[in-house]
DNA sequence: CTGTAATCCTGCGAGC
DNA sequence: TGCTCGCAGGATTACA
């Protein structure tokens, strides 16, 4: 669920709450998340020292002076620092006392989430470049030309392909391809170089306007501090199958692509340029 | 190298 | 009203 621009809002939200501060009392729910989950929590967060909260791709880093922490929020995870006075909703798997009475939850009914902790700061880099491209801020014009001449399949299962480009999900992937009107089928090694070039800059021009609405709310999303996001008012493709392009008005259509849901204008952008002569 | 499907889970809306 | 079905913001793996 949460993609870039929500685990970036939760990461600004929480920092204020954690950096500097020590982790207090912990608490842990009866169920297991993803990459492990027991008990020894309790033994191993409290009394440590955060030293900084930092994001990569849709992962969130929080370093202690006793190892680092790996936050993956999955499809339906809530991180939030909020009083302890406010109620515990079902799902929660996770609560740290701060000072202040103020508590840092983690929950997720869908448990796609996980929290690991790791030895050392080294380990979890190892583990993220590993697995991570680069962020979609970073893309210069001719690595990621060549980074898409290289793939041969639908630009949109490229742009959901992690190691490809860093924290880009199913919404923005959407949001992009309608921003820099390319067809979400169109072949990477097909794009030309305007295409190409319109898209590097609408990743992070998409990816910005989000996170200045601190992320989309669609069902469970809610930011460090516990409120919802904006973005979802804003969208202009995904879920509005039907709807008219902000555009064109032509109704936006859905299909699948690389298993997911794929919303974008058939008419701003077009399957096929229309090259031949009387053709339409 | 690609694509597809299944897997891990719960919850919700659509449709009957 | 109540039920079943399909689908949902992700990552990973198996298999064709």
């Amino acid at each position: 669920m949460p993609e870039l621009p929500e685990v970036e809002t939760v990461v600004r939200e929480l920092r204020p709450h954690l950096v500097g501060r020590r982790l207090g009392a912990v608490t842990v729910g009866p169920h297991s998340l993803r990459r492990g989950w027991s008990e020894e929590w309790a033994t191993l967060l409290p009394g440590r020292r955060v030293k900084a909260v930092r994001r990569r791709g849709k992962w969130i880093i929080i370093e202690t002076d006793r190892g680092p922490l790996l936050v993956h929020l999955g499809m339906s995870g809530q991180f939030v620092a909020v009083p302890a006075e406010r109620p515990l909703r079902p799902h929660t798997h996770l609560v740290v006392e701060l000072a202040r009475g103020i508590q840092l939850r983690f929950r997720d009914p869908r448990r796609f989430g996980s929290v690991t902790p790791f030895s050392d700061i080294d380990t979890v880099n190892a583990f993220l470049e590993e697995r991570l491209g680069p962020e979609p801020f970073d893309l210069k014009p001719k690595p990621w030309r060549e980074s898409l001449a290289k793939s041969r399949r639908p630009v949109k299962a490229f742009l959901l392909d992690q190691t490809a480009v860093a924290g880009v999900g199913n919404i923005y992937a959407d949001e992009a391809l309608f921003a820099a009107k390319v067809y979400p089928g169109k072949l990477t090694n097909e794009l030309t170089p305007a295409e190409a070039e319109r898209l590097r800059k609408a990743l992070p021009k998409v990816l910005n306007h989000a996170i200045e609405r601190r992320g989309s709310s669609i069902r469970d999303y809610v930011g460090g501090g516990g409120r919802r996001g904006k973005m979802q008012k804003a969208f202009q493709v995904y879920g509005r199958t039907g709807k008219p392009c902000p555009r064109c008005g032509t109704p936006i259509a859905r299909i699948r692509l690389a298993g997911r849901s794929t919303h974008f204008c058939p008419k701003c952008q077009a399957a096929r340029r229309v090259s031949v002569r009387g053709q339409r």
